[in-house]
DNA sequence: CCGTAAATTGACGTTTACGTTAACTGCGTT
DNA sequence: AACGCAGTTAACGTAAACGTCAATTTACGG
């Protein structure tokens, strides 16, 4: 199975080093080791996935902390039917924020088309002055 | 016209007081002063659209920084060719990111779906069980 | 074997977005 | 006049998310 070194998914993702072993220090990532001293990082395709999740989670405004929550929440046990009822309710809260900020985009891609039309509007004015 | 006191904000949208001075400070928000001594804070209805910008703008990840430069470009005189054409590009990349971040939501909301699925077959049947 | 480049582990620094006193001022009540 | 309360400024404190060294260690080409 396909593999990666820090410097690999650091350059794919564009993000440094340092930001993939502190998302380590935090526990969303836990990378085996390599060689005989057991001291480089390799990453496997489920924590190249990891990190995907976790950049996409920051790209959404959420903090290093919820998305370790969210993360363990979708890969922990759920044995019980109290366990599985309270996943339904964190998922559900999660789904209702994600509609909110559907909804925040909506608008604001709103306002940007009625600036861009706008905007086009004046530029071919000030075109023809010319 | 209506006008807001802080604290009437702060309840509003479920922040403190101390949250809207501080984005004043941020140049977000630029009440005026009321009574002889000019020294409470008086917000209009442009103020007020401006803290729901503000606000709407923090659910989706922006820092308050980037959030002043859009309310500023948006508000800015784009009086030259040269201005209007660089605020079509602006307004560009601000779309791309938006545009970047429904499609984070969009993939989340599927993730969501399938673990919600999962979940009610689940208790199904362990209710079955029972 | 040697120099250099790459990776690692601390440790401290930095920025952002407020929270938290502290000390003061009006303003309406009592 | 005394009181309580909301509002103000100023200053310091804090948590999050890395950046930035510094000191080592290891791997590798020549």
């Amino acid at each position: 199975m396909a593999t990666y070194t820090i410097t690999e998914l650091a350059k794919e993702f564009d993000i440094t080093p340092r930001a993939i072993r502190f998302y380590e220090d935090q526990g969303l990532i836990s990378p085996s080791r390599e060689g005989p001293s057991g001291r480089n990082r390799v990453y496997s395709a489920r924590e190249r996935t990891h990190l995907k999740l976790t950049l996409r989670g920051k790209r959404l405004g959420l903090s290093l902390s919820d998305i370790k929550h969210l993360v363990t929440m979708y890969d922990s046990p759920k044995d019980t039917e109290v366990q599985l009822k309270s996943f339904l309710e964190v998922l559900a809260r999660h789904r209702a924020s994600l509609e909110q900020q559907r909804e925040d985009i909506e608008a604001m891609l709103g306002e940007i088309s009625g600036h861009e039309e706008e905007s086009r509007r004046l530029l071919k004015i000030a075109q023809k002055t010319k």
